[in-house]
DNA sequence: TGTACATCAGTGAACGCGCGTTCACTGATGTAC
DNA sequence: TGTACATCAGTGAACGCGCGTTCACTGATGTAC
């Protein structure tokens, strides 16, 4: 077991990466430093070495989760053999798929309650990407603002209420519902 | 300081509304039975002649949140001076008082993604609210129920990402925009 | 290329703290007579 | 209506536990010569 300094870069990236995943799958106040740290490999007292405090690793695990979402949903919708443009991606990201990984998917649907009530700077943080989504949605609807956020907010709400529902075939009724709307909505609808 | 039944019935009330109104406020986890304890005036040591357990707190804590959500978005939309039907709801479930009024808002928007992470039973009592909600919204668009999921969606949605966004002018943007779209889907449009 | 040594990534014991929960106790309540 | 006593709502000290954080230490890394 080496301790070069390519290995700490490395393992700095793996306890970001553990710790943007753990964020998804249970909320902000989930994440413990001891737990991280063994779900890495490594001991809780090495944790400081690569963060000032467990605070310190929340703010850049949140931005990190909110990228990786992005990257996933993006992914998704450019795979081989998935419808392109705003229908491709509407439909990965109200797709079963997602609401079940929780953990891989996008972090604004997986948190927004959560930062809604954390400090200005997370919300800060994630207000850039929920920005960014708009801007996306905005592309392929024709330009409209206030179109565009009227899909993210019901794309968001949509996957986030899919998660409470027990039932799943009411689950996959919500997510299909507003899948059709919000398709719905672009200019050139195709099948 | 008298202990008599009525007042351990009127104690028991205080500590469920306390913990209702924190739940709303810091999400599930922030509830701690020592706070709310000091916050009703009592000491923590008598919390269990009321509840058996903080999870058992918790578990009615969040139906009582959801009923008061509840009462409170229909007390306003019914409050006189205010436009009757499905746009004064909208309207006042889109306002910028319910945004920046979490604590005695809808439990919905204020605890998705907390929720969707609990255990079943507590996912089952907000999936109960999420119905009631797409029913009353149903009844006021048509009885379309994509409609009125697709609109659920998007006002859960908003509300929850109005309050993650700081800028306040943005904010607004939000809400309105869905507030329009919502109420441009009602089959008799009003001003 | 080889040796000597300073650096520093990771270890694991220890800390203080707040938490949920338990329990012996107190004293007002409310009932039996 | 008045007295005697059992009940029980609320008190506060104590518990074990997991947490974030600190720190003296270890031993491989990587650099100076």
């Amino acid at each position: 077991m080496g301790h070069s300094q390519a290995e700490k870069a490395e393992n700095r990236e793996r306890v970001l990466k553990a710790a943007a995943a753990q964020i998804r799958e249970g909320g902000l106040e989930s994440v413990s430093v001891g737990k991280i740290m063994q779900a890495v490999n490594l001991t809780h007292g090495g944790f400081y070495g690569h963060f000032a405090s467990r605070s310190d690793l929340l703010a850049q695990a949140l931005e990190r989760a909110l990228v990786d979402g992005e990257g996933g949903a993006r992914a998704q919708a450019a795979a081989p053999g998935r419808p392109k443009g705003i229908a491709g991606f509407v439909r990965s990201y109200l797709s079963r798929a997602h609401r079940d990984a929780r953990d891989r998917g996008c972090a604004i649907s997986a948190l927004v309650s959560d930062v809604a009530r954390a400090d200005e700077q997370s919300r800060e943080v994630m207000a850039k990407h929920v920005e960014g989504y708009i801007g996306a949605m905005k592309h392929g609807l024709g330009n409209d603002d206030a179109d565009a956020i009227f899909a993210v907010c019901a794309m968001v709400g949509a996957l986030a209420i899919s998660r409470v529902i027990p039932d799943a075939n009411r689950s996959d009724q919500v997510l299909k519902a507003v899948k059709d709307k919000v398709i719905a909505m672009a200019p050139e609808p195709d099948a």
